[in-house]
DNA sequence: TGCGCTCCTTACGAAACACGGACGTCGCGC
DNA sequence: GCGCGACGTCCGTGTTTCGTAAGGAGCGCA
């Protein structure tokens, strides 16, 4: 219940789109936040935006924030304080944002638990990087989610994954890939689709991507040489099959 | 049997391949203008290259660009205030060219709401790689709608088309033929207009398209040989019928 | 009816593609 | 140090798909 006293700080911030978090961002300067914000919503996240400590505590606790991009200098409760009792209410991801060789600031700000810092000025690019570096590194409770189709149950909590009860001992890639899939079941990936969402690279030989494949192909499918779950789809790439229909004739 | 170059130069381009989009380069510099001008064609965009602003301006006035690659220092008109007047009209995608550690320009760049910068000088490759990844995030897939006319059934996202509730086994080619059909109900298309739109080319053998449209008939219609849905229209072309009406005696 | 043009049909060679097997490297635990 | 598993890459092979050519059928017109 905290009163929206500047225009700015009203934003909205509806809810983030499929794939994207609820970001506050804490910066009194209006050009650096405007940016940053403009950035971070292409990225296809929420953004909250608020100007000093006070409010930013206030907001989080009306909508708590899968991350917070926190300058370093604020006026009145400086970053230091507010990460502190953010942190206090519950572990939440934290960039800060601080001046070029500031060296102090900066080992004060990991000390205090911040996952991650960029120094001003900075590429607005390479903040959204980082932003979702972290959020990749601590996902939260929506990636979380357990999930179950076609006799496949996969705990991302717990890195589990099982087919008709009987555990399955998946590598890293592999339950990712799996987990990705049973996310977005239905869909074809191209490789490169499949390389970017799943190993987080723009660019790289996509044959990679093929290999996995097969190897999960290996362990989830009940015949690999005929996947009925992971099927081909000549010249675009892969699709999930929950439904895992018969072949064709 | 390579696909042919598309037409580089410097007129107004025509549409681009399914996965392209249209670019307009404001350069100002005939040999970067150049570079990026091919290496965009390369990628299957089709490219519209002025050496200003005003030109700029009338040229999106003609045709819109799915997305504007930008240098920043433009005789007479900056890019700046291109930028600012493309966006007056509509929020276009824009890729600014900028001097090296410019920060002044970059942040004043991102203000006026670009959506990435490249410095210069710059591998014309990543430009490509800055183009298709602004392009991914801004173009929202409306072609990955579902389609459904006369009993078929087409999901782009899917890639599976269905008659009558029968999945269909459809190549490549002839998946995105039907889908450009049920995009395009009762409109009449040359070989050429299809060889365009679907293929993507500017010229090669129209005799392709036919053998397509066969087989998507053997496919799709209830009897092939005397088609209903992808009807024959003599001296020009093909044209789906979603009322499939029976022939006249 | 015959002619010219357009469209249909079939067949074929070649390219593109997916797959399986195997190899080298890296990091980790023993 | 040594072995092992995970991972990324490469190559040979079988299959699918594609574009083109060529002959036959259909349509429109004189």
């Amino acid at each position: 219940m905290q009163q929206p006293h500047r225009a700015e700080d009203a934003a909205p911030a509806g809810p983030p789109r499929p794939g994207g978090a609820r970001v506050l961002v804490v910066e009194d300067d209006p050009t650096v936040a405007e940016v940053v914000s403009r950035y971070l919503d292409r990225a296809g996240h929420a953004v909250d935006r608020v100007e000093d400590g006070p409010t930013a505590l206030s907001r989080a606790a009306v909508h708590w924030p899968d991350l917070v991009v926190l300058d370093l200098m604020l006026p009145g409760m400086d970053g230091l304080e507010v990460c502190r009792r953010l942190r206090a209410r519950a572990p939440v991801p934290v960039i800060m944002l601080t001046a070029r060789g500031d060296e102090d600031d900066r080992i004060l700000g990991l000390e205090v638990g911040a996952d991650d810092y960029v120094t001003k000025p900075f590429s607005p690019r390479e903040l959204v990087l980082r932003v979702e570096s972290v959020l990749r590194r601590t996902r939260p409770r929506s990636d979380l989610r357990p999930l179950a189709a076609a006799g496949l149950t996969v705990d991302p909590a717990a890195r589990r994954a099982a087919k008709d009860g009987d555990e399955l001992a998946l590598t890293l890639r592999e339950f990712d890939l799996l987990a990705f899939f049973l996310r977005h079941p239905g869909r074809v990936f191209s490789r490169a689709d499949l390389m970017r969402e799943v190993w987080g690279w723009d660019f790289g030989d996509l044959s990679t991507v093929t290999v996995h494949v097969r190897r999960l192909r290996g362990k989830v499918e009940d015949d690999p040489a005929r996947p009925r779950l992971i099927r081909t789809v000549w010249g675009m790439g892969y699709r999930f099959d929950p439904e895992g229909q018969a072949e064709l004739p």
